[in-house]
DNA sequence: CCCTCCATGTAAGAGGTTACATGATTAT
DNA sequence: ATAATCATGTAACCTCTTACATGGAGGG
C-alpha cells in the first residue's frame, strides 16, 4: 500500500488533518505494517484532493495554526474499496540490525552484545507503548493486527534474549574468523 | 543497507557475478532482512566498479552467456568495514497482507479466510525451503539470522492458524460494521 | 531557556521498481 | 512444447526520504 491508499484508509476511520493522519499511522496497530513520513503524507493528500478522492476544509483554531481537515468523497471510498480487492503483494522487510548480525562474525564481540541489548530495550519500549493503548483497539481487524504485533515483539525479544549467549559462545569457539574489523 | 552495501557483503563471502549475487541474496538467511532485484544489483555493481570498490573479469563459458565475476578490492573491503560500524537504522516492515487484515472488517468473511489460508501456505513453503538449505548455514552470525527467520515463520504461521477462527467469530459477533465492500 | 507539540508544506535528490531487450540450454 | 535457468544490462518512472522553511504555545 502506497501513501495515498494509507491516507484513504486512515480517513475511512474518520475525518482528519495531515498531522492527525500521521499520528494515527504512527500508533499501533497501524504502525505494525507501514512507516510513512510527513514528506509522503502531505503530497499524497494534495494529489488525492486533485483527483477528487478527498475534500479538505481549512479550520481556524484558537492559539494553533490552521488545520485542513479532510474527508473521503464517494469516489475516494470507491477507490479504497478497489484497493482492498487487489491481491496483496509480498511483505517487505528491511533490517540493518539483522544485516549487522548476519555480518557479526566480522565484528567485535562487545559490539554484538551491545547491539542485541539495545534492540531488546527497543522491543521493551514498544511493548510498553502497546500496553498503554491496548484498550482503544476494538474492531476485530484492528485487534487481529494489534495482537500480531504483540506476538512479534514478544517473540523477537525472547529470541534475542535466549540466543545472545549462544551466539557469543559459538563465535568464541569458531575463533577469530575472517575478521574485517579489528577488536 | 542499500544495494551497494549488500553487494559488498555478498562479495565478502566469495567472488561472484551479478546473477550469482542475486541468487545468494534470495536465499536464507540473506533473504530474511532484504529483498533486492536485478534492477538494483546491476547498477550497484557498475557504480561500485567505477568507484574502485570491486573489480570484474569477464569469463567465457561453454554453452552459457559470458559472466562477469566480481571481487572486492582493498578499498571495497574498507568500505564494507566502515558500513558495518554505522549504527543500524530502524527496521522497516511493509505488508499489504496485514494492511488488508487491518481493514478486514470491510471485507467479506470468505475473502478474509482465504487470505489467511494462502498466507499460511506461503509460510509453509518458506519453512520447507529453509529446511532444505539448513545444513549449508555454518557461520555463527548466519546461523543466528537463519534461526531468527525460522522463529519468525513458525511463530507467524502459528499465530494465523490459532487466531483465524477467533477473528471470524468476532466479526460475526460485531455484525456487519461499516462494510465498504458488499458481501 | 530549551524542548516538544502543534501544523503545513516544498524542493532536490537518492534510490528503487518495472518493463524492455536478447537469447541459448535444460528439464518437464 | 513450455517453462525455468542461466546471464546482463538499460531507461523511464515513480516514490520516498531528507532537508529546508516557518512559527506560536506550553511544559520542565
Amino acid at each position: 500500500m502506497d501513501a495515498k491508499t494509507l491516507c484513504l484508509a486512515a480517513l475511512s476511520l474518520g475525518d482528519a488533518s495531515g498531522y492527525e493522519i500521521k499520528k494515527t499511522l504512527d500508533e499501533p496497530p497501524f504502525n505494525h505494517f507501514q512507516d510513512t513520513g510527513f514528506g509522503s503524507i502531505y503530497p499524497a493528500l494534495t494529489r488525492l484532493a486533485e483527483e477528487g478522492l478527498i475534500e479538505g476544509t481549512a479550520q481556524a483554531q484558537a492559539k494553533r495554526p490552521d488545520k485542513k481537515v479532510f474527508r473521503l468523497t464517494a469516489a475516494g471510498r470507491a477507490r479504497l474499496e478497489a484497493a482492498l480487492q487487489d491481491p496483496p503483494g509480498p511483505d517487505r522487510f528491511r533490517s540493518d540490525f539483522f544485516f549487522l548480525l548476519f555480518m557479526s562474525d566480522s565484528l567485535p564481540a562487545d559490539r554484538v552484545a551491545r547491539l542485541i541489548d539495545a534492540r531488546i530495550a527497543e522491543y521493551d519500549r514498544e511493548l510498553e507503548a502497546m500496553a498503554a493503548c491496548e484498550a482503544e483497539v476494538t474492531l476485530p481487524g484492528h485487534r487481529f493486527v494489534f495482537d500480531f504485533g504483540l506476538t512479534y515483539y514478544r517473540t523477537m525479544r525472547a529470541y534475542l534474549a535466549d540466543n545472545r549467549e549462544r551466539l557469543l559462545q559459538r563465535r568464541a569457539a569458531a575463533g577469530p574468523a575472517g575478521t574485517l574489523v579489528a577488536e
